[in-house]
DNA sequence: TTGTAAGCGTTATCAC
DNA sequence: GTGATAACGCTTACAA
């Protein structure tokens, strides 16, 4: 408990250990050309005086802040706290602090690439989110490290599934069962920053075109990846004069936001309609949804990794990292009961 | 698009503006003392070079680094991730950054009252865990505000709900449909940190007691506040000679892990077994859960505005916000089908 | 192997 | 109302 008041520097660890404030930062950094005796004398002070690096002044003389930020769209989906839960653990087990940016807006988005953030982070983590040509620079030349979560990049590292394969699965496996007549729930409307919907809708659109189906735009429809995103495309798709037999909706969040709409109708899961969705969220094998599986923390611990990696040797060139996935069946997808029209 | 190398500094800006660095400092943060002739010269300056002050050699200078650290037990529940959804929000408005931390060892507690943490962040808001009077000391000798979520405390501000209070409308609704045998899943194995489940199972004894009924400890069985916690906690009642007719979950998520219990067992909700959580997650009103509501970005954003009010006023008293709740009926309670035994 | 000292980019305390 | 200038606590050449 210690008193109110200026805490311990730099200075009072080579006061005690008698040696000057460049050997401590030495001694304690486990840098080279320290004698086995001094560093040892140097350790025992600072843990005997509970000293601490002050981050502020290391990374103003440094200019590395040991800290890395992250920047999600939103914070209160599923996914993205699950790509954090990766990013923290890995970041904390190195000795780096995690800063988070929801970026909602316009001027959240400045923030990231031209503000203070650039001074207060090593390296940055996006995710679901693409970056500007001009963006990309301004990060680049300010020195800060990029890896990307979602969206591809030819100028630094990305973590993401194949996504065309992601639809492919599930289409497949909803072909296999007999549906002709699928639905796509989610393919979202911001395609300028963000192309994962972009090629899970071609993914769905290879499959049925190589079974000779036409593609019929009516029955894609976007969704926020929301619950409430899968409620409303739903009851779109549901509505059409010739409805779809089964659903293809792009997370699992939209998935049960889908089946909720099939509910409000009246109308069951599989029996009227199958559902399939992308994720295996937590809850998924709790109401038996059928989906592509995909280990989204594993994603947050893979950029966080190939972040540090870059730190360590900068000249490391960017890798495109593809997380495995795989179809679980369970009880949302069957046969279609009846065969319409 | 500026070129690698040194950024703009405020020395930069003195010299395009024609004044000193100490005129800038000041113009820029708005104190008093400037002419208004010479501050707009300043900001037009600092627009045009696009400077943006240094946070760690601010922080040096000032002591004051705008960042407040939030920890948390975990960040794969949806409870804390929402949580942070509102401190993020409040805090971006302020232009304070936010650092995260996940506490899931002694060695993430000892970092967040000693360690560098305390260098790196004006404030601390804390969920779901309790401080030590030893590490409420050291953050406070070391000036770092406090504020908490979910556990209430003396010596600084906290936001929570009444959760004797919670539980009691949670056990008040189910006796009213009949259920007499009423089981509890959730009561946790840490008391000695977090004393929400505690304050729950006080409510849900108050009822029976207040009802003549006698506790039947066999009845309460402890819980992550889980999806695993609640399958595995309602497991073991579903197992017990004489079964509860209803459980009250102490989450919503707990909840969801009890009605896969209940499921898996081949019987069927409400009409076996009835069930109950808190918080009113996104899904619940997917599957139709009956749960107490309570606003949990609401916690988030009203812990991270009394930080911010204490930034400004270190003098202002600690409060104890509570947050309001209210019962939501859905699919999940009904009248127990037989009457056992 | 160790020490000296010059920064790093601000803020804050004085004078003026 | 404005300008010097001394901190702030560390890192890193450069010397020794």
């Amino acid at each position: 408990m210690t008193s109110v008041g200026r805490s311990v520097t730099i200075q009072d660890v080579a006061n005690d250990s008698g040696v000057s404030v460049a050997t401590v930062s030495r001694a304690l950094r486990g840098l080279p050309n320290v004698a086995p005796s001094t560093r040892e004398r140097v350790q025992e002070s600072a843990e005997r005086l509970d000293y601490h690096p002050d981050p502020a002044a290391a990374r103003l003389a440094s200019g590395r802040s040991r800290t890395v930020a992250m920047a999600v769209p939103s914070l209160d989906s599923w996914y993205f706290t699950q790509v954090m839960a990766g990013v923290e653990a890995v970041l904390t087990a190195a000795g780096y602090d995690l800063l988070v940016f929801a970026i909602d807006s316009d001027s959240a988005r400045r923030r990231m690439t031209q503000g203070p953030l650039v001074k207060r982070a090593d390296g940055l983590i996006i995710v679901n989110i693409k970056l500007s040509a001009d963006e990309s620079a301004a990060l680049a030349s300010a020195g800060v490290k990029v890896v990307s979560v979602g969206a591809a990049s030819d100028s630094f590292s990305s973590v993401r599934v194949d996504d065309e394969r992601v639809a492919e699965l599930a289409v497949e496996h909803l072909m296999s069962l007999g549906h002709r007549r699928i639905g796509l729930a989610g393919h979202g409307d911001d395609p300028m920053k963000f192309d994962v919907p972009l090629d899970r809708r071609s993914g769905y659109r290879n499959v049925l075109e190589r079974a000779g189906l036409t593609v019929d735009e009516e029955l894609e429809r976007g969704a926020g990846f929301s619950v409430a995103g899968g409620s409303e495309a739903a009851a779109h798709l549901l509505d059409l004069d010739d409805p779809p037999t089964a659903i293809f909706a792009m997370s699992d969040e939209t998935a049960f936001g889908v089946m909720r709409a099939v509910w409000d109708r009246g109308l069951r899961v599989p029996e009227d309609v199958s559902v399939v969705g992308v994720d295996d969220h937590e809850f998924s094998a709790v109401v038996g949804l059928t989906t592509i599986r995909q280990d989204v923390t594993e994603h947050g611990s893979v950029a966080a990794r190939l972040l540090l990696d870059r730190f360590v040797d900068p000249a490391i060139e960017a890798t495109k990292y593809a997380v495995p996935i795989a179809l679980i069946e369970r009880k949302t997808t069957s046969a279609p009961a009846v065969i319409r029209h």
